[in-house]
DNA sequence: TTGTAGGCGTTATCAG
DNA sequence: CTGATAACGCCTACAA
């Protein structure tokens, strides 16, 4: 096109506003230039950081976003039948679910890429923590300072996620064996990732005939709840008893909480990405898990231990 | 149809598994079911709130949500230009972003209905925290227990949010005012909404040659700084100083801190709900600022004032 | 009640 | 390289 005809019809364009039909656009060209995330409840700190990785990565790339939530168990098998619609979307994240296998099947069938976010399924490519390495680290952190009784406050298994994890407290016990330690009856414990369930677990932990001298927390959240009991309850950290979280929340900086740093951000953008490369074609989709690493905070929760309680008037 | 004829096609679809192509159907029928949500970054938990809020009411309406955020000034003409495509969605909820007038203007040619939430426009819709009246009655609260020198951390201006925002601060005076009460110099501040910030605040707020038996802060994060920072420094909460936060957020009970409640959650619920309205024809949207009351929520971080400290060994 | 012919706005294809 | 034309899949309206 002559450069004076094409500015003479941009102009054009631009003084009419015109402005083309994204509908018209998507269905003449079967792309629809969205990228569906299905997400568990917005609620929890880790999938919003993820949704903002998310977002980073597809900021300069002209996707636009549809989130879909599962608040109940029972929306799953319909949401996941809908945002797998290849008519509906070029491309799928899912995070912290595990698909029904139905789903993946059509989903291979219908060769709509999809990428998974903390969380595995043996037929797609995922994105996740490496937990078991997190929690082996903060055991090795605490058996380096002399620690030999260490407990574990895991977290629940995630109901809108069948699949068990038990990958933290996989790296728990192998650390533990590695060290040589007992796991002593008692001294693991799961609770829901609340600051209160947190308490509770410490001070059952506490009351223990043998009680540990640290504790190994699987979100900072719970932790948070833990320091606060234990201050409660008069049991100084990290004098009397060590605690290392995970995630590294803002707020851990501020409590000088010693934490497992969780890269949750660089986990949603990663996954994008992989998603993206896959949709402008310079890079293939492979059916494995990539595992991002953690890395230990130290801050002021950690001692060594058995420093005789000087007792208190 | 025979209700007959009609469950053979019907087990037919379901054999064949077809499934109506959305794009297309959008394209006939001229309308997206889509609701373009706009909101800043998403890591404030306000935002996340409201978008939770958002979510619930369009849980079971059938509406797809696409979140589009404004993570820097530059985006924000551009995505506002996107997003009131009345092409492209049904209708808009602008979180927390005061839209420019062009887009205004546009918005209302096209007739695509808009609601605002927490933010507001002379020509649109709102939904809005009566942020006034909560500072107003955090201010009654330290007023009622004795407090005669009550100061105020307020939150910076939103970077995203042109508009100042005085709310807080009017109701703060003027409540001081009605109770015949000084604002010395140096007793408002604003801050950004870390716990840092805050801290830093209720530093410079007690180095004051006269300093403040109560404060009130503009969000529980920040008030979660101050009460750290002032226990640092040995001053009491609440027998040295007072404070009330403004949101309450999880760990406000947890802290027992005194706060002034805000309802994010149904802010965005009835911000929806609105805009389900206007798209069923059931209500029209008004160009009015509805404002959802706080409510004061009293634990345990204010007390009368003036009780000389025992002082310290 | 059932069948069929446009039309929605864009893109892609294929002659000219 | 330009310009006309047939899809795209569904919906609506009208005719049989």
């Amino acid at each position: 096109v002559a450069p004076q005809t094409r500015a003479r019809v941009l102009a054009a364009a631009e003084r009419l506003g015109y402005r083309p039909n994204p509908v018209a656009r998507a269905f003449a060209r079967r792309r629809t230039h969205t990228i569906e995330v299905v997400v568990p409840l917005l609620s929890a700190y880790v999938y919003v950081e993820i949704l903002r990785g998310i977002e980073q990565a597809l900021s300069d790339s002209n996707y636009t976003l549809v989130i879909r939530t599962i608040e109940h168990a029972a929306d799953r098998a319909r949401t996941f039948e809908v945002c797998c619609d290849p008519d509906r979307a070029d491309g799928v994240l899912i995070v912290g679910l595990r698909p029904p296998d139905a789903v993946v099947q059509r989903l291979g069938r219908s060769r709509l890429p999809v990428v998974l976010v903390e969380s595995e399924h043996p037929d797609l490519p995922s994105v996740v923590l490496d937990y078991e390495a997190a929690a082996a680290a903060a055991v090795r952190h605490c058996v380096a300072l002399g620690h030999q009784r260490i407990g574990l406050i895991d977290r629940d298994d995630d109901p809108l996620n069948p699949t068990p994890d038990s990958r933290r407290r996989d790296g728990y016990r192998s650390e533990m064996q590695a060290a040589g330690l007992d796991v002593p009856n008692g001294y693991e414990c799961t609770t829901p990732m609340t600051p209160q369930a947190g308490a509770e677990a410490v001070v059952d932990l506490l009351a223990l005939s043998d009680p540990p001298t640290a504790v190994i927390v699987a979100s900072d959240v719970q932790a948070i709840g833990a320091l606060e009991a234990a201050r409660r309850r008069g049991v100084r950290v990290p004098e009397d008893l060590s605690v290392v979280g995970n995630h590294d929340i803002e707020l851990a900086e501020y409590l000088g909480l010693t934490t497992v740093r969780a890269p949750i951000r660089e986990l949603g953008r990663r996954g994008a990405e992989l998603l993206l490369g896959a949709l402008d074609g310079s890079t293939a989709l492979e059916p494995r898990a990539i595992r991002l690493p953690m890395q230990l905070v130290v801050r002021t929760t950690c001692s060594p231990p058995g420093q005789p309680s000087p007792g208190r008037s």
